[in-house]
DNA sequence: TGCGTCAAGGCGTAGA
DNA sequence: TCTACGCCTTGACGCA
């Protein structure tokens, strides 16, 4: 998950807002992306020296793909993935791990410091919730699964309703072979 | 090329 | 009505 760390891509305030006023960001990015490639060095560093974490981790990787808003051949425009510096990530751990819920002003707070927009940190706790209640239920049910095993009842486990409607609801949930106890094997 | 990951979209709900 | 939340899905991206 957010332990393993990638090369990650900026996602600067200032490009978020030139998409939103719709100021043709296609035509400046071109231009502006090489600008940019130092510009975020720079911000980087500044940043991570503000935070007191070391800039060896962080990847200034150029804008290069995600945000920039290309727009496919029925003319819409395709919908950009962000992806945060790894120092953004380990703020936002960090964060996470100090409370689950922000309030506005902190929130505004941390997005400031990341650079990050206050939906961005929104969305991302949220997103980071919802990941941890799910890996939470997923370790509960391998539990329940490893004692039922041990009872001799995985059989019946298996086939009980709980089960069907688990790997319903699971089925396109990867997250949970993070959890892929003994019964791994079985279920699929 | 299929699959895993994850930010963002969408929808329903609750509270002020 | 607005805002933030939970829940689930979608779509872009990277990798084997």
């Amino acid at each position: 998950m957010s332990d393993t760390v990638k090369p990650l891509t900026s996602f600067l305030i200032e490009d978020i807002l030139s998409v939103k006023d719709g100021t043709g960001f296609n035509e400046k990015c071109s231009s502006q992306k090489m600008e940019r490639c130092s510009q975020w060095k720079e911000e980087s560093e500044k940043l991570s020296e503000q935070l007191g974490v070391q800039t060896e981790s962080l990847d200034p990787s150029c804008p290069s793909t995600s945000e920039s808003s290309s727009f496919s051949s029925t003319g819409k425009q395709k919908r950009s993935r962000a992806a945060f510096t790894h120092l953004q990530v380990l703020e936002l751990e960090k964060k996470f791990n100090d409370q689950k819920y922000l309030s506005a002003p902190e929130r505004a707070h941390l997005a400031s410091t990341l650079r990050l927009t206050e939906t961005q940190v929104k969305i991302w706790f949220q997103n980071r919730r919802y990941k941890t209640k799910r890996k939470q239920q997923t370790s509960e049910f391998c539990q329940d699964a490893y004692e039922a095993e041990g009872l001799g009842l995985r059989d019946e486990l298996v086939r009980s309703s709980l089960l069907t409607s688990f790997c319903k609801t699971y089925q396109y949930r990867p997250y949970m072979w993070d959890y892929s106890g003994p019964w791994g094997s079985t279920l699929w």
